[in-house]
RNA sequence: GCCCCGGUAGCUCAGUAGGAUAGAGCGUCGGUUUCCUAAACCGUAGGUCGGAGGUUCGAAUCCUCUCCGGGGUACCA
């Protein structure tokens, strides 16, 4: 429909100049008797051209040149809107566009031949995964997904770090609670790693080595054996929800690669770092930030700041086109500092795209439950999943904009009850694949033939939802919004439930019978792609 | 102190580069099943869009100030 429009305001513009200077835009109106696109190109022009805009848009209609097969209304409304009401049949047309295209229906080729990297989860092995990293994993994988819809090639990757502080801490953790169940009395740290997984870890190699270990260094096979072990199950929580990873990367490899040297080496000869009280500063100010800071801890260590640069450099030098990275708000200080690194260097730093989501709070029974990966105080991802499914989870953590502090009901989660919505998707679904089977007994067939038929309010409804589809699309992934692609989903299924309800199969007269099934089954094509780009399956029957 | 995010119906949240009478789900109350899945549908009630100014044809949306909640502001990541 706005491709239509859009292709006679071009024409016109030929012949009335002041199109060409404003950015009028097609919106769908929210109430259905405003047509099915408006335009605001009258109201802009007020001013510059002095005149009312019902004049203005008097004079823009004239110069459309308007198909009456396809238009069936153009009417003036309100201060100045066009509103535009397109013909049933032309409105129906997009079913054989969906039956053709089936599982592509939606895509597009507008980012064809660009690369883009997401890189989340990104959370250090020291623990299972939380719930809040489940926000970011979902959150993740499905800007992944989306981007693919519109065209990119898209690398999924995972930034992780074991060999920092967090990691000695972590396998003396594991030593001591070795030590323990060796029967050694020991004082285990209140600031350790408190949780139940560490004593199993050590547990493990208890079972394996006997005593052996009791001399072993923390760094050494405790912490490698924690890192293992943990990492498995991360990975493992991420497979439950459909999550893959192409690329880990390790933040050791920097330092392995002499890829941090090179960029102390090349922040000095470009003469954007210094020395001071015996550590190595970088010149943010210049660079735009509140002050400088440290790179080099006088100690000889690294800031993050710097393999934070390093690694940015590192992904900007593959070539791609779009690098995404998503992160807790608790991170929010760290990428000012990348950015304004990676530019100073040269590089493009527009294309890094940092999303930031904001905290997940876990209310169970009423009750806020405070999270804390050290103090082993925390909902595991996996629990999540193991009491709420992956449906359920995915679909949770993808229909909120990641800028709200949203609060996960976890005694909700549990519920399997009508109060979710990700049911109401898949019933729907699963209620069309009923109608599918149906129609075999009854001899119906998928016909096309006969769309000129749908006129009702209730299919012209559903079909205005499905014409949306794919600009939904576009629009959610350039906003990097998949809550959206939710609202958008519930809407539709909303209009197919409705259509369902009003519009019968049995007993209405064969070509009318299957034209409906022609629309019922587009919506079905239109569900299953839209779940799939949220990693939500579209069970058969339920 | 300064920076970022949020404050919209009882609850959880939408609100598309400013647009028409501010919406949805759940919960409330009341209806619909001899008929393709009632995990559905229809109706009902519910609002000083945190507050105060400003910008203009028009503000939940933009600007200023302010209140409340969360996060950040390290030679921790």
């Amino acid at each position: 429909m706005k491709n239509y429009l859009n292709s006679l305001f071009n024409k016109a513009s030929t012949s009335l100049d002041y199109l060409k200077e404003i950015n009028f835009t097609f919106d769908v109106p929210k109430q259905e008797s405003h047509g099915d696109l408006s335009v605001n190109a009258a109201m802009l022009l007020t001013k510059k051209l002095r005149k009312n805009p019902r004049q203005i848009a008097e004079e823009i209609i004239s110069n459309l040149q308007i198909d009456d097969a396809i238009i069936s209304k153009v009417e003036i409304a309100g201060p100045g809107f066009i509103n535009f009401f397109f013909t049933p049949s032309f409105v129906a047309r997009i079913i054989k566009v969906v039956i053709a295209e089936d599982k592509y229906f939606g895509k597009s080729k507008k980012y064809e031949g660009k690369k883009a990297n997401v890189e989340f989860v990104s959370a250090n092995p020291t623990g299972p995964l939380t719930v809040g990293h489940g926000r970011n994993a979902v959150v993740g994988d499905t800007i992944a997904n989306m981007l693919e819809w519109v065209g990119y090639e898209v690398d999924r990757e995972y930034y992780f770090n074991n060999a920092g502080r967090q990691m000695r801490v972590l396998g003396d953790s594991v030593r001591l609670r070795y030590l323990q169940t060796l029967g050694r009395e020991i004082e285990f740290p209140g600031d350790y790693y408190q949780g139940e997984y560490i004593k199993e870890i050590a547990d493990g190699l208890k079972v394996e080595y006997g005593e052996k270990l009791v001399d072993e260094p923390a760094e050494g096979i405790f912490k490698q054996r924690a890192e293992s072990v943990i990492f498995d199950d991360i990975k493992q929580s991420l497979g439950r929800l459909k999550i893959k990873h192409k690329i880990f990367f390790n933040e050791n490899s920097l330092y392995e690669e002499g890829k941090i040297e090179e960029l102390l080496k090349l922040f000095q000869e470009k003469n954007l770092s210094y020395e001071k009280d015996g550590a190595v500063w970088m010149k943010f100010l210049e660079l735009g930030s509140e002050q400088d800071k440290v790179i080099v801890k006088s100690s000889g260590e690294p800031t993050y700041r710097l393999p934070d640069i390093a690694y940015h450099r590192e992904k900007l030098n593959r070539g791609y086109d779009l690098l995404i990275d998503l992160l807790g708000s608790d991170h929010i200080s760290t990428y000012p500092d990348v950015l304004a690194g990676v530019k100073a260097l040269g590089y493009d730093s527009e294309k890094i795209k940092v999303l930031i989501h904001q905290f997940v709070t876990i209310v169970d029974q009423g009750e806020i439950v405070k999270m804390s990966t050290r103090k082993a105080n925390f909902i595991t991802l996996d629990q999540l999943v193991d009491e709420a499914g992956a449906d359920v989870v995915r679909y949770f953590f993808n229909m909120r904009n990641i800028t709200t502090h949203m609060n996960f009901d976890l005694s909700l989660a549990k519920k399997q009850s009508d109060e979710n919505p990700v049911f109401y998707l898949q019933y729907a679904h699963a209620r069309i694949c009923s109608i599918l089977k149906m129609i075999e007994k009854e001899d119906l067939n998928v016909s096309t033939e006969n769309l000129n038929l749908l006129t009702s309010d209730e299919e012209l409804q559903l079909l205005r939802k499905i014409h949306l589809f794919k600009d939904e699309i576009l629009y959610s992934t350039e906003n990097f919004e998949t809550h959206r692609i939710c609202f958008y989903l519930e809407d539709l299924a909303a209009s197919f439930h409705k259509f369902y309800t009003f519009c019968r199969i049995l007993g209405t007269d064969r070509p009318l019978a299957e034209a409906r099934v022609a629309l019922a089954s587009a919506t079905k094509i239109i569900l299953r792609n839209g779940l799939s780009i949220l990693g939500v399956s579209a069970p058969e029957r339920m």
